[in-house]
RNA sequence: GCUCGAAUGGUGGAAUGGUAGACACGAAGGACUUAAAAUCCUUUGGCCAUUGCGGCCGUGCGGGUUCGAGUCCCGCUUCGAGCACCA
């Protein structure tokens, strides 16, 4: 039988699929292992080589921790709502939900043919009904819940209610948008909608007036994560700022537990790293500021307390409510001219634009500390989203403060020791302080970190400023003024947002002409007939984010066909979190941040027993692609071969990689790839045409898109898993290039020819030899490290070197074979069951089969080889027997004939023995 | 600017502080073949020697610790990633 790659994997993937050999059920008898994968947005474009990589990672993993007895949940669905399908729904008027599982199917058949072990049965896609109605549930329950600062926890806002009937605002640990403060007597007084308005300011899913990224081309508001250096990350479009009611979820109530969070799980520091900048922590302070001649105070936040004495006017965020309160009559009117001026410019404009510009208020503020008075200025240099809005100025000491200073001429005033601030700024924390002296505080001579320190306690004792964490993680903006998203269970009852009853779930998502916004501006759901409830209220207009559907889906997983919960109660303590989460590091500051909390708030409430949803999360790194050029000969149709091309004058054309082979130009299918290359002609080296290369982002206007599909079809699925795997370490990104696979196809061939030669099986029941028993315990005791630390690339190595070594010992032992084609499994699982079955005569899956341990005994050496050096320098070996005692080897290394050279004239000083490898003497 | 990570042959990459370059690709030479494909064997970091042994240099750069450093420490350079008018 020769090796058939089409027939083998065709056949045992069927015969995985009839049996359910995948199927996983809760089984208190064994230890639950969760593996799960990132799920895909299904595009347009289907596959390319880079996804799987990920994929067959997680794949090898789970089929080894099932070989090693564990009760394994691997699940895979569609993140199938998003902006793609809906900009192809306005293109070609097709509702996106058929694109969406046209692209599914074809995901699908892509990933069968690599022969991953999912659980199939459990697919959830996040725009199907019985799943979004668990989007939509958890929604309602964010509106119905406030996060009680004191507690740390969500918390029911009917406690809340019931807090306000009695006193008020008065004593609550409530995270809020703004502070309020009325008592119970004007909370009884209120209207249902003051009412209303008054609880969005508490509720953890609300409806708020906020600053939010506005993407006039895409028509809709983008959070944070969604917009990069002012343009949206899906279409580079332009995003402006812009003052918006919307719905959002208070993430922000939640920044120091996703923080604390962090310690207690398995991720990689860069990833950790990556949230602890988005989350933003900085303890500071804020301080007090009262504007002479008024009873204006402004509040400002800063982290450097101890500059207090070199502050030399105040800056408002354009945005600031201070803005109207300080600015005088005299100055109104070039106040009001600066304003419009900002208004005028996008958000990537105003960063862009790194020239001073501000206006002066009138106004002026009285340092605490001090008592004298600075001018209060507006400057868009300050953000209104950030702290208060306001600063205090430092110029010596900040260089954008300095930057300022200098443009209107204000004073400067050095508080460090040996600063130089004539030319720039001394932003570092670190110095002597001086100049910083009043009545009643005294930092001079200060390290700044004393001086901090020294200044919070001095403010927090007058009552003139408190010690204050800010984090720069913001709400998440909630909404999305488009079509293809879950809709909110919220209808408006005379103006007042209501949740519908729960019954009522799931709100479907109703049928419109176009996905367009409708003619008044309102969102695509507008268009929708009878979009109102039984009653005749009307509907939210507005659809959720993409973040909605994939921030609980690996709840739904472990029970994804129950009509009464998210996951039941039995699931949820069995399958309890995700023990392994594999995935690429994009996600880092929008799905796994949106995710954490996600699952924070169900636990607050109770419905889901583990505080973090992922327990160890490894980022595979991204495959690039490896573009190919040829060398077109400037105003000619003539090509030049790479090695030659310095000689004329050329230019570099991308061509197809799927032509290339180890960077040769096929030229036939190079002057049939397009009608302009028709008659090209080629100026070859050696009788070739060698084109250049470059790393490049895979994609198909660089022409180097390899389809899993094709090598599949050549190479077969073990071959690609095995490749991908060999191509280098999982967290890197590295180009893909099929130039190394002929490689590992070749091993798979000396693997297939232990087995078989021609028709013959060779398989026999004889004793193996001490070799070939060391050859499969060392592999067994590499490839267990290996799998448990994720080198995969060293295991692939690893096979490699042992079935040489089979080979070369002529080594077909059925006992040492078995125990090859199991840890082999995991990695080509088609070749490995193929062999299973037919070579070695079993009659269950090996996926069934028990992982092998390793026997110290067969590794071990009856002699062991010393490298003998000369000062660190290796220069001969030498083979003693096992066990030989330290002295012992010391003394033949000594006596050794070829020692005699290195020792000639000179003293023994040292002698170092590493047992098993070297004997390091030192001489001079 | 701040934070994190990386740098090893022609290429992808191996190396618990212990003989750097495993494994693979590519390349060169050879065997088999009418020929090609496939397969197998040999060589393959650099320089010198090569009729034998061998010798020297070598993990981005400069220092240090150590009997011994790709690996640890200090200081640079370059590249990549994250955050960024965040006070």
């Amino acid at each position: 039988m020769e090796y058939n790659h089409r027939d083998i994997e065709k056949r045992w993937q069927k015969q995985w699929r009839d049996s359910k050999v995948y199927k996983t059920e809760i089984d208190k008898n064994r230890p639950k292992f969760y593996v799960l994968d990132m799920f895909p947005y299904p595009s347009g474009a289907g596959l390319h080589v880079g996804h799987p990589l990920g994929y067959i990672a997680s794949d090898i993993y789970s089929r080894y921790k099932r070989l090693r007895g564990f009760n394994v949940l691997h699940p895979m669905g569609y993140d199938a709502y998003g902006l793609p399908a809906e900009q192809y729904a306005i293109q070609t008027g097709q509702h996106p939900e058929k694109t969406t599982s046209q692209n599914i199917a074809r995901y699908r058949e892509q990933l069968d043919k690599i022969g991953f072990c999912y659980d199939w049965d459990r697919e959830i896609r996040t725009c199907d009904p019985d799943f979004y109605k668990w989007t939509q549930w958890a929604f309602m329950k964010m509106f119905g819940s406030y996060y009680d600062t004191r507690l740390g926890k969500a918390m029911p806002i009917s406690d809340l209610v019931a807090h306000f009937e009695k006193e008020g605002s008065k004593g609550i640990h409530a995270a809020q948008g703004e502070p309020l403060d009325f008592t119970a007597e004007q909370w009884r007084a209120m209207t249902d909608k003051e009412k209303s308005d008054t609880l969005m300011n508490y509720r953890i899913a609300y409806l708020g007036n906020t600053m939010v990224n506005w993407c006039p081309q895409l028509g809709t508001v983008l959070a944070n994560d969604e917009v990069s250096e002012g343009l949206s990350v899906r279409g580079g479009y332009p995003v402006e700022q812009k003052l918006m009611y919307q719905w959002c979820l208070r993430v922000s109530a939640y920044a120091q537990r996703l923080l604390d969070g962090l310690e207690t799980i398995d991720w990689t520091d860069s990833l950790k790293e990556t949230q602890r900048n988005w989350i933003g922590r900085s303890e500071g302070a804020e301080m007090k500021f009262p504007i002479a001649g008024s009873d204006v105070v402004l509040d400002i936040f800063t982290t450097r307390a101890d500059t207090i004495f070199g502050v030399t006017f105040m800056v408002l965020a354009p945005e600031s409510e201070y803005v109207d309160m300080v600015t005088t009559p005299e100055q109104r009117e070039a106040v009001d001219a600066y304003l419009d001026s900002i208004k005028h410019k996008t958000e990537r404009e105003r960063m862009i634009d790194k020239k001073v510009s501000g206006v002066f208020s009138g106004s002026y503020a009285v340092n605490p500390l001090t008592g004298k008075e600075i001018p209060v200025y507006i400057s868009d240099y300050v953000l209104a989203g950030y702290g208060t809005g306001a600063i205090m100025a430092v110029p010596a000491h900040d260089s954008r403060d300095y930057a300022f200073a200098r443009h209107f001429d204000l004073p400067v005033i050095p508080l460090i020791e040996g600063a130089d601030v004539s030319e720039q700024s001394f932003d570092a924390k670190s110095g002597r302080m001086i100049n910083s002296a009043s009545a009643e505080l005294d930092l001079n001579g200060m390290e700044v970190k004393d001086a901090i320190a020294a200044t919070k306690k001095f403010i927090e004792e007058k009552g003139i400023g408190r010690v204050k964490v800010n984090y720069r993680l913001r709400d998440a903006i909630f909404s999305r003024q488009r079509y293809w998203g879950e809709p909110f269970p919220v209808y408006y009852k005379d103006g007042i947002p209501t949740l519908m009853s729960e019954d009522k779930l799931p709100v479907l998502l109703p049928e419109v002409d176009k996905y367009l916004p409708t003619e008044s501006g309102e969102p695509p759901l507008g268009r929708a007939k009878g979009w109102v409830t039984e009653e005749g209220y009307p509907i939210e207009l507005n659809t959720m984010p993409g973040f909605a559907g994939s921030s609980a889906y690996y709840l739904r997983y472990m029970d994804p066909h129950n009509p009464d919960a998210l996951v039941s109660r039995e699931a949820d303590e069995y399958w309890r979190n995700v023990d392994l989460y594999i995935g690429g590091t994009e996600h880092a500051t929008g799905h796994l941040i949106y995710s954490r909390f996600w699952n924070k708030f169900l636990y607050d409430l109770g419905y889901v027993c583990e505080d973090e949803p992922f327990r160890k999360l490894i980022n595979q790194g991204m495959i690039q692609g490896r573009s190919n050029f040829v060398y077109r000969i400037v105003g000619t149709n003539t090509f030049v071969s790479h090695g030659l091309k310095d000689q004329y004058e050329t230019t570099p054309i991308h061509v197809d990689v799927n032509i290339v082979s180890n960077d040769q130009l096929d030229l036939d299918a190079f002057r049939a790839w397009r009608p302009d290359y028709a008659d090209a002609e080629f100026i070859l080296e050696d009788g070739k045409y060698i084109c250049g290369w470059a790393v490049e982002k895979m994609s198909k206007s660089m022409f180097n898109v390899v389809n899993p599909d094709d090598i599949v079809e050549r190479y077969g699925a073990d071959t690609l898993r095995l490749y991908e795997m060999f191509l280098g370490p999982l967290e890197q990104s590295k180009p893909w290039d099929t130039n190394g696979i002929d490689g590992v196809n070749r091993f798979i061939k000396k693997l297939w020819a232990l087995f078989y030669k021609g028709d013959a099986c060779l398989v026999d029941d004889s004793k193996p030899s001490a070799e070939a028993l060391k050859a499969i315990h060392n592999l067994i005791k590499k490839v267990t490290g290996d799998i448990e630390t994720f080198s995969y690339n060293t295991s692939v190595a690893a096979f490699m070197i042992c079935v040489n070594e089979l080979t070369r010992l002529k080594c077909h032992s059925a006992s040492v074979l078995s125990d090859l084609v199991v840890l082999l499994a995991p990695f080509a699982p088609h070749v490995a069951e193929e062999l299973w079955h037919t070579a070695l005569g079993h009659d269950t899956s090996v996926c069934d089969a028990v992982w092998p341990e390793w026997n110290e005994d067969y590794l071990k050496e009856s002699t062991v080889n010393y490298a003998v050096s000369f000062n660190g320098k290796a220069r001969f070996n030498m083979q003693v027997p096992a066990d030989t005692p330290k002295d012992e080897v010391e003394r033949l290394a000594l006596a050794d004939s070829q020692s005699a050279k290195w020792l000639e004239g000179k003293t023994v000083r040292k002698i170092i023995v590493v047992p098993n490898k070297i004997v390091n003497i030192v001489v001079g």
